[in-house]
DNA sequence: AATGAATGAGCGTTCATTCAT
DNA sequence: GATGAATGAACGCTCATTCAT
């Protein structure tokens, strides 16, 4: 039944995040269930596949965050703030998902699962980059931005996607960020998101402090929604 | 004796990047070489103290290179470029290190490792970080840069580093980063850089095709002490 | 409800002849059709039955081939002919079931199947037997052979019985025939048959070559019989 | 060491003698012997490979029967009597080995295995056929056989070698050979032998009784010498 | 009659690690 | 220091069979 494979990636995303790809297990799934072990075999061809079915929930839950951010009224840099701060939430309350997400940029798990799936991927991947530079192309639209001829809307959303997913890679992969010198990396990357727009030449301009009560306020304004879609999306998993 | 030690890493390294951690195995590895499996354990504890290692060799070689591109003489926004240089350098020529280096941040090594290796990556990652931190530092002292209050040069390095570092993951595990409209993601991310520097106020501005103009002067400019510098540490390997 | 066996049956066939015994699995047959597993088991209850069943379908044949061979008419020698005449046409056109004949005498099914089974396969050997005997018998009486004292018709047709199956098996399974001297198989077996024939002093007397003539006029007349027969047979399967 | 691999076999061999090729696996060898399965890999990289070294064992000790037969004195038909006798010999003695040389043709154990153990195999079959035509060769060349034009040796070896070897499979697997009225095939795989080599001319002409009188005298005669070669040949085992 | 989820023992294989030589 | 046989738990996966629906 769909019930069983909810059950089944519940018992393997805490293995999964806690111990690593390597210790997730069908045997380690199965003792820690009900169910036998030919049983999983039965909803997931193999390892694998469960791996993605998690990834799947977490970029879901991501897509959902980034539709309600972009359908925010007001200009497009707020926009972009309230797209911010979906990533901002997304990574604080949705930690897991991220990593998880992080898993598939690593490890061998392409190769032996099916096409079926991976095409879910990609659709969410791509969706959400539209769904950003549906932002971006409003800016441009509305003269808010000019990018530099021969740029695309999504060849700008990449470059904070990447700041974001840089940073938080990381800030939570490298050792001793503090001891480097880089204390509260969250703010840093505010910062460093806002720099970019203005180097851009992003409309309205804004300087570091304005930015960082924008976010602030933004985070306020969407957070009950926020909660509300990953409650009614983990309902379903 | 310290010669094994490198031929083993030699070995180790392809099984690595072909085929993974998953399948680098010290039964794999002794197969590959003339010395027994035994052996190997009298130079490692354990593959996880491999991996480590593998990692070491990459990170000297970036560190090289980066104090190469520091050392260059000329306005910090020049020397910044210098760095950036080297680092689409070390992923063009030394990719497999890059993506070393990567899996790091993912699977679980860390456990298994002696804190004195481990130590030795941290040293690594903050020495590049303090190399770089120099020229913010030359360029706030010289005024051409006024970093928002509170915003020490690591900070300032943490925004270029996590936009080169996710900008080339992103662009290696995406699948299908063309189709989502992204078709040169080197050219994109050599604009975010720049326009970050110019969001920061980075004297002297520059426009996207100056910038572009630089980078490819900076890279002719450095290329043969480069590639000078990865052929000697290579022979040490 | 019998044409559902026919269809397990013929899912199952190239299952068993490409990847053998060990890869015929109810798994693998009900992916394979529209039915479900436990539906198969309704027909057979457990997969050494279906190779029996297979087996069966080839008995047939090859007894209905037989039977039209032994009711040819002219001489017992030219009779003899005839069925050697079947038997290189059964193996030539229906080498799959002369296969999975082969696997009967192999791997261990006979426990596991249901005695009803066990004695049709047990009928139709016997009866073939007992056709090919036949002629031995007529020639007996005829006085075209005089057989050692003691020697019955069914210990004759086994010595051709033998040649006939040791060759096919030794041909098809040793590793370059060739090589070892022996280019064409088929008419080294023709004319062991012949030699035993004549070793007996089955009248007339044939050298090789009239033995080859002979066989190859035979082949022509049966072949549009033998045809016939294959095809009414495996509409029935 | 190579004493560990003959107990592997000798713990392996009667596995697959009573319960078949399916029911030979590594942990059954293992749980029967005071290794563990992982010793066994180490000595045999698959269970395909065992079985080929169990072949191996019978087929080295049957090219020794033929040889000490081929050697003997005599007229070419009364050496051929002796490999006869070597080949029932090898069959009432080491039937065992007969039983395992079946299932390499017809179970799919090639696949897996090294070339190396594969040739060997080869090499031994090619090797007993031409010990025998050595046989048929010095009678062509005294004069006492003319076989057809354009049959070689080899081809006439074959002719043996099917009946031999058919009549052994036939009489072991056919259920109930009685039955059908084949009381003692033993008896008449002999005259069928002796009834070919009267085919094909082979001088001096025998009947039934002459042969069967010479059979038993030449097993006689090779008795001792034969179980002095299987029992010297099973202590290296 | 048909289904197909569930089972769980079993399979072939791998591998990090140990340790006697 | 080097060896490599030995270990034995663990792995991913299969499959004949059962049985409630």
């Amino acid at each position: 039944m769909e019930r069983r494979a909810r059950e089944i990636l519940s018992v393997a995303r805490p293995i999964l995040l806690e111990d690593g790809f390597q210790a997730l297990s069908m045997d380690r799934v199965a003792s820690q269930m009900e169910y036998a072990k030919g049983t999983i075999y039965n909803h997931f061809p193999n390892k694998e596949e469960i791996v993605l079915a998690l990834a799947v929930q977490g970029m879901k839950l991501r897509r959902a965050l980034f539709a309600k951010a972009v359908e925010q009224p007001g200009g497009s840099r707020h926009r972009l703030a309230c797209v911010g701060a979906a990533c901002e939430f997304f990574v604080s309350n949705c930690f897991d998902d991220f990593r998880i997400e992080q898993l598939l940029r690593q490890v061998n798990i392409w190769d032996k699962t099916s096409e079926h799936r991976q095409n879910t991927i990609r659709e969410y991947e791509t969706s959400c980059i539209g769904l950003v530079s549906t932002v971006v192309q409003a800016a441009v639209e509305s003269g808010e931005l000019q990018p530099p001829p021969g740029m695309d809307p999504p060849e700008i959303v990449f470059g904070f996607w990447a700041i974001c997913y840089g940073s938080q890679v990381l800030a939570h992969s490298s050792p001793g960020l503090k001891e480097v010198g880089i204390p509260d990396f969250g703010r840093a990357m505010r910062i460093h998101l806002n720099s970019l727009c203005n180097g851009f030449g992003w409309q309205p301009f804004m300087n570091w402090q304005q930015h960082i009560e924008l976010m602030d306020s933004v985070h306020q304004q969407l957070s009950s929604d926020f909660h509300q879609i990953i409650t009614s999306q983990r309902e379903d998993q």
